[in-house]
RNA sequence: GGCCCCGUCGUCUAGCGGUCAGGAUCCAUGGUUUUCAUCCAUGUUACAGGAGUUCGAUUCUCCUCGGGGUCACCA
């Protein structure tokens, strides 16, 4: 069975490059009938809040990640890591170093000053001598002092690290005992039974660590996938600087999460030419040896066109739905299908559709200017007030055809052209001179209120 | 700087020795529309550079250049 994880650590919200690795995850173990769980590193108490890792879930709420299990914290499991650092330490494959942070500090400076790779000297990896009890010390790792260590991983292939280019005895326990980042890692995704780790290719010099670890404790090691990083324009790595970078400020701009989710997924990874997926066919196709090598810069152009793209394809009552956190309330409107369906192919987000639904349904306070002037010319007054004396006759109107009949009838008894009629009574309706069209601006608002902002138009333009 | 990864239109990408180098987005133009948007059509733009290997390289190899990541008692 196939057991992924996402693993972040709470010291802020959850940002868009986090999201991508988790989406990938969660695919990948969906698809193969698997795991998918959560594990939330808190180790550092410092930069870590509750706050924090609420928000991580709450953006997986909005999206329908959902994970599998019990969450798990790292803070909770002190002792598990306390029991396998005792085994180290009893099977000789760790020991304690004494060594002062400043000779610590020393030994790195000398290094660098002969323009030496900084590492740990090992002063204390074969000491056996007897030691004060009251000294501090934190525990290494006995790391290979030569050989290769070979990451498989199932994006970019087969990379080698030469031990003595990287490695030395890293600290897997601080002075207070607690434990280091490349440990409780590895020990958690073997405890937890992770099998597929996918995550972002910032972890790809981390690994060799993290694989020193798995040996040490005799743990199989999972199958990696280092997804590439996702860059701002700049080309660097996005970071929290990056403006919209929170998940949730997605939801604010009235991005849907299938469109989110959808650019997400085609961010460094593709199914030939196909554009667009729903969550099922991600669910099918998504194969993590298909995702690219190279980083991808964020830009949110296709994000924009995937959005009108799923608003557009979006049934009616679920786009109501949809529609609620902006502060539309449209279940009980009598019209909302005409309303939602005119709406549909204008509006980019979801925000901006609830702003052109209350240009629509309030009555104009004002006219813009501009539009008025080029509106109102000769013969305008006339023309809106034939028109509004056919509607103020008409018992039955209803559809957009209906009222699309009346223009007919005035244009034509009239000898006029569409426009003549048109572009007053859109500034009548609307206050400007663009928007949807006019029969079914009047189906939504209906026939007494079409009058009075006739009439209001025509009093405001008499004067 | 050491180590590691990467390099096809502005951007997201297809390509897995022979293609007019494809799609999408963006942009531009035209059409549809009373307007705007949608929609439709058309168009501009790319294999970082240099050596090899080969009958033939975007594709394989090496070098150069460029970009990125990472080097803690942070995660």
């Amino acid at each position: 069975m196939v057991v992924t994880r996402f693993a972040p650590s709470p010291t802020g919200y959850l940002h868009i490059g986090g999201l991508r690795t988790a989406l990938f995850s969660y695919l990948w173990a969906k698809k193969n009938g698997g795991k998918f769980v959560l594990r939330i590193e808190d180790t550092d108490k410092a930069r870590n809040s509750q706050e924090a890792a609420d928000a991580i879930l709450e953006a997986f709420a909005w999206l329908g990640l959902e994970h599998d299990g019990e969450i798990t914290y790292q803070s909770q499991r002190d002792d598990i890591y306390k029991k396998y650092i005792e085994q180290l330490l009893n099977e000789s494959k760790a020991y304690k170093c004494y060594m002062s942070k400043e000779e610590l500090a020393e030994l790195r400076e000398t290094q660098m000053a002969n323009k030496e790779r900084t590492k740990y000297n090992g002063k204390y990896r074969d000491f056996d001598g007897n030691h004060p009890e009251d000294l501090e010390y934190v525990i290494r790792i006995k790391a290979p002092l030569s050989g290769d260590i070979v990451v498989k991983d199932g994006v970019k292939g087969d990379i080698n690290f030469k031990a003595e280019d990287i490695l030395d005895d890293f600290v897997i326990a601080r002075a207070d005992g607690a434990p280091t980042y490349n440990f409780v890692v590895a020990v958690d995704d073997a405890l937890m039974g992770i099998n597929e780790v996918i995550r972002g290719d910032d972890h790809l010099s981390n690994t060799p660590k993290q694989i020193i670890v798995y040996e040490a404790l005799g743990f199989e090691i999972p199958k990696f996938y280092h997804v590439p990083m996702i860059h701002n324009s700049e080309g660097k790595k996005l970071s929290k600087r990056d403006g919209a970078t929170d998940v949730m400020a997605y939801k604010e701009m009235g991005y849907t999460p299938a469109a989110l989710l959808n650019f997400l997924v085609r961010l460094g990874w593709s199914y030939g030419d196909q554009e667009i997926f729903s969550i099922d066919e991600m669910l099918e196709l998504f194969n993590p040896k298909d995702i690219n090598k190279s980083a991808s810069i964020y830009n949110t152009e296709k994000l924009n066109w995937l959005n009108s793209h799923y608003i557009k394809n979006t049934s009616n009552s679920e786009l109501a739905q949809l529609l609620e956190p902006y502060g539309l309330v449209l279940t009980s409107h009598d019209k909302k299908e005409i309303l939602l369906d005119e709406l549909k192919d204008r509006a980019k987000t979801l925000k901006e559709m609830a702003v052109l639904v209350n240009e629509i349904i309030e009555t104009p306070a004002s006219y813009d200017e501009k539009a008025a002037k080029k509106a109102f010319k000769e013969g305008s007054i006339e023309i809106l007030n034939a028109f509004g004396a056919k509607i103020s006759s008409h018992e039955e109107l209803h559809l957009p055809i209906d009222y699309h009949h009346i223009m007919e009838e005035v244009v034509n008894e009239m000898e006029i052209g569409f426009g003549k009629l048109g572009q007053p009574l859109r500034v009548a309706l609307l206050g400007k001179m663009t928007g949807p069209g006019l029969d079914s601006v009047m189906a939504i608002i209906g026939k007494d209120e079409t009058m009075l902002r006739i009439a209001n138009a025509i009093t405001a333009h008499t004067l």
